[in-house]
DNA sequence: TCTTAGCACTCTCCCGTCGAGAGTGCTAAG
DNA sequence: CTTAGCACTCTCGACGGGAGAGTGCTAAGA
């Protein structure tokens, strides 16, 4: 929608005055009069000239009236101008980041509990709800494999990604395996399989019970079939979702039914993964308001987003998802330093630290 | 409050006055009239006599008004009354129970995962909210230890409690130790400190220090080191909430400050965790009904729960959360299901199926 | 003595009205 | 091109009346 607006068409006093109204109407909630612009503008202009250019603007897509002789709402397309070519940053504090940082320290802390205190993170110091979406296992490069003995016929196994990314699933093996041997499979799997993705893993094993099936001994059958059960992780993708509960005291989410359609739409796992995928390429914060998606018009909420990685490897993404009406020139270089300082802990977690000596 | 209440001078009419009423207001949320009850029981009684003895009973505390001339509604008292005496528990249905059990499937599942499905059961069966609390750490019996190595000076402690419950923590060791030393400190702890809750065990490494530091040799300091770093989990007792979003629909939430209120009850883990405890004594089902506590009186909501445990050891606590209108014929019965399912999963995980042979 | 019909009373809820207030659009003059 | 002025529109809260539901009380009946 936005790409069949024609923004040359703004002047600068167009532009000013739009710019005053989408400020005002975040901070207010409440369509923004004319009179309300005419006084906290420097422009010196009556509410009479004001009134002229909002219903230019009005035409042009970028504001909108809830109904008549009411004050006028920015659209999608207002925010989208906004945020391209009216907006300054506002950088982030450096008390805010010197917090984050504390809070984001790798050491000590795996890739999950990582993931947990940046969406934490991002809904507590943008007082919106914060989103990460974790790597799925299909593509994870494996770091290391580990099967404990825990009762039995039960073996745990442990898989850790070389990003820092830690599995447990209890498997139930034919028969008792002992613990020295266990570890021979453990060492065995780690040093072989080590550093390819666990699906690469997975068809090289199916290759090798196919081939090798009648020549097997019986300790290579025990370490396949381990191997097999054990790093059989095909999880997608998790959505880490914090914070719902702050944006129960916005006025947007006064009546029942936005409320009931934001949780339902937090339930729906798959949905957001999908949304926040749109994130994905490129580098960058992006940011979908409205018309874009379903999921933000539905609501008439934004996401602001960026995808987070290690090197050239692009992990998951990381947002806000808020009501539109949400302060841009802060939650952008939020989400901004938020990914690079994730991303930046990951890449510490294993390769940094205590390797570099 | 329910003690200060005389229920011998109920008749055996007024209790089956006060037991319609209950069942309507559940099915209705609304006020019962004396009309209805008139129609609906089978007294043969006029409108007018019941609401002589409905009189009685808001005289004796079991039924309140909104305001003159509406209906009555049941008491804190009236809910105590009807699940003590009133009420005939219903089955929990066959399919229902099947349903269950194949999701408390005790193979290939550690406890947390086994928690996480029960919570989610409680809330999906009852379509009220789900609550399990899980057992602290610190008296913890400990099942294995295991370090994995990672990278360079980072290693993984894995421990698991005698119950199945899982945790990782990543440490930073002093200096790089080889993956076979490590697996010989692993080895030696699981022996050695094996069946000891952690407490014990963090106690007994305490005193190890302070008195042998002198004549220590290498291998003992590193393994009392990582011991001492690993095993020192003294997290509490976590709580898992599943299904808030159910509730949205009911009319009792129809207004947010009371949406609000009940999100900040969720997040206030310390609070829950306090009101669940109040169940872990006795071993049946428990039922909290408004004045009896602050939370649920503040809300108008009930708790129905109880505790679970392997043996004779009590983990932890699970139930059901929601308001005091709530078909407890059908909701009692399910706790009492789901506590015993659990229950017997957890001891199953590393006890039974494959150590019995 | 218990039950019940009848009736007046009370309270909620819905709906229409009304006036204030806010904001706009238009017009005509500067 | 700007702006003052004015009529117009729409929301919102207050007010009020009428319908409906339900009660409490009373007096008559079993």
């Amino acid at each position: 929608m936005s790409e069949g607006i024609d923004t040359g068409r703004l002047t600068p006093r167009d532009r000013e005055i739009l710019k005053e109204v989408i400020l005002t109407h975040i901070l207010s909630a409440e369509p923004v009069s004319s009179r309300s612009v005419s006084k906290h503008s420097h422009l010196g202009l009556s509410a009479a000239t004001i009134r002229n250019v909002m219903a230019d603007l009005e035409e042009w897509g970028f504001l909108v009236q809830p109904h008549t002789s009411a004050g006028r709402v920015p659209t999608a397309a207002a925010y989208h101008l906004f945020i391209e070519s009216m907006m300054e940053m506002r950088k982030v504090p450096a008390k805010e980041k010197r917090y984050i940082e504390e809070n984001l320290k790798s050491s000590s802390a795996d890739a999950d509990q990582l993931v947990g205190a940046t969406s934490h993170l991002l809904s507590e110091l943008s007082q919106q709800v914060g989103i990460v979406v974790t790597p799925g296992w299909g593509e994870t490069v494996l770091k290391a494999v580990d099967f404990v003995p825990v009762s039995g016929r039960r073996v745990l196994c442990v898989v850790v990604s070389s990003t820092g990314f830690i599995d447990n699933k209890l498997i139930e093996t034919e028969e008792e395996i002992p613990r020295a041997e266990l570890q021979r499979i453990s060492n065995y799997l780690t040093e072989n399989f080590g550093g390819q993705t666990l699906r690469q893993i997975r068809d090289q094993i199916l290759r090798l019970m196919a081939e090798e099936r009648a020549q097997m001994d019986r300790a290579l059958a025990r370490t396949i079939d381990l191997a097999r059960n054990g790093l059989d992780l095909d999880s997608g993708p998790e959505v880490v979702v914090d914070g719902a509960q702050t944006l129960l005291a916005r006025p947007e989410l006064s009546d029942i039914q936005r409320v009931r359609r934001m949780f339902e739409a937090f339930a729906d796992k798959a949905r957001l993964v999908r949304m926040l995928s749109q994130c994905l390429l490129g580098s960058g914060v992006r940011v979908l308001i409205g018309e874009d998606n379903d999921l933000t018009s539905e609501l008439d909420f934004s996401l602001v987003a960026m995808p987070y990685g290690v090197g050239q490897q692009t992990l998951g993404t990381l947002g806000i998802f808020g009501p539109s009406r949400m302060d841009y020139q802060k939650v952008i270089p939020l989400v901004h330093f938020l990914g690079e300082t994730l991303s930046r802990a990951l890449a510490e977690t294993f390769s940094g630290g205590s390797d570099r000596k």
